[in-house]
DNA sequence: CATATTTGAAGCGTAGTGTAACAGCAGGAG
DNA sequence: CTCCTGCTGTTACACTACGCTTCAAATATG
């Protein structure tokens, strides 16, 4: 299980990142400021740090130091407001692994983790692709088969498919998909959701068995 | 794969070279001093080592004389700071295979490793190439052929390839390859990545297909 | 107890709308 | 001069909404 430490100060954003990188697998640890960043970096084991810069206390560039001064190679993601701290972290440059300028998208973030998860050892990661039968998806690639045969998704249909193949086996209310998959500000339509499925199962072919209708609750993805 | 060692007691240079390096397909390990140095050469095999001269513990000429009475042929690069050992570089002649003066551009060390490398063991230099069916990427020489015919790519063009290559099958953010190819201090505006997309597709004539746009993500190069 | 009816939810086709990607061109820097 | 960048219009595709249909479960009725 690859293991992160989530830091900032607003417990919002700590919430947000939590969500979405459990929902990639990650097990997820917070710190609330750069002091008990470091002490938990010095006392836990992880394998990838995301930290916002300003923070009280400490902020993530000296906390980022304190910690590669016990691990070197420990990989840290930085996060800053749009133009906040920009000369720094120009001059910090290759102090960290990357950065990300907030307000950043979940789906962005992530996909940083991936990669550099995948850059720092090669071998762990590799397995990104889930299997069932003669379904295929290819995560790092975005890429789903279907007996080999590659097939087109739009956006939405295939951050739909990765969200309940995630959530296999569980029940998902419509609610829950919908803020998940389009996000907390969505107030549109009952009826889109289910034109997505519709589509979703279209492309499936055969394998829109898995996805399973649950009246009056939303749906699920069959484990097998 | 071609093994570096990269020497310097500031983690922040170790780290530049380190991801330029990595970025330029070497397997890169890295020693805070000459101490480590010489001890991970004994007991490790690298294709060269970049060397910073002033280290604590060993200094970079002492460490270079310990790892060449192991392995004569060694290719060892020396980082130096402007004017400093001047006189003892230059005397030292034949010790080492070049030198550079910090501070350096990162595309300049690399240019020179490919050099010795090349000078070192032209053979295995040589495999410095990647292939896909008609199209042929030669990364020492920065040269782009199409069934065998040269093609003439800008700089841009040609990073932005590279860039794609080097991470075949994996989906990239367009914020990702802005900057990864860009660099950080990119906040331009976000046609110009369309831009060069277009072009570098026109250039790459029929090859231009494993340019795969991944709508509300970014691009992918298809891996086959 | 079996069948019919009701009712609300899910499915489906279509059409409109918005946005992301593309294309062409021009200005400007090195 | 070449190459990079940014602007503008165009295109194409994906998302959403709407309305109708279908379905399934619950309730009513014989």
């Amino acid at each position: 299980m690859t293991r992160i430490l989530i830091t900032d100060d607003e417990a919002k954003i700590r919430e947000m990142i939590r969500k979405y990188a459990e929902f990639e697998g990650f097990e997820v640890d917070e710190a609330v400021d750069g002091m008990e960043a470091v002490s938990k970096c010095l006392s836990n084991q992880y394998d990838l740090v995301v930290m916002d810069i300003m923070m009280p206390n400490l902020d993530g560039f000296s906390a980022s130091k304190e910690i590669r001064k016990a691990d070197p190679s420990m990989p840290i993601i930085l996060l800053s407001a749009l133009g906040e701290e920009y000369d720094r972290i120009h001059g910090f440059d290759i102090g960290v692994d990357d950065y990300v300028v907030k307000p950043f998208s979940s789906k962005e973030l992530m996909m940083r983790i991936h990669a550099i998860l995948k850059r720092v050892h090669p071998e762990t990661t590799e397995a990104q692709v889930y299997r069932l039968e003669g379904l295929e998806i290819d995560y790092s690639a975005r890429i789903v088969r279907i007996d080999g045969e590659k097939i087109q998704l739009s956006p939405k249909e295939y951050d739909l498919l990765v969200y309940l193949v995630k959530n296999a086996g569980i029940a998902l209310t419509r609610e829950q998909i919908l803020q998940t998959v389009w996000g907390y500000d969505f107030f549109g339509d009952d009826r889109t959701l289910d034109t997505h499925i519709k589509l979703l199962r279209k492309n499936l072919g055969d394998y829109s068995k898995y996805v399973v209708t649950l009246r009056g609750v939303g749906y699920r993805f069959e484990k097998d």
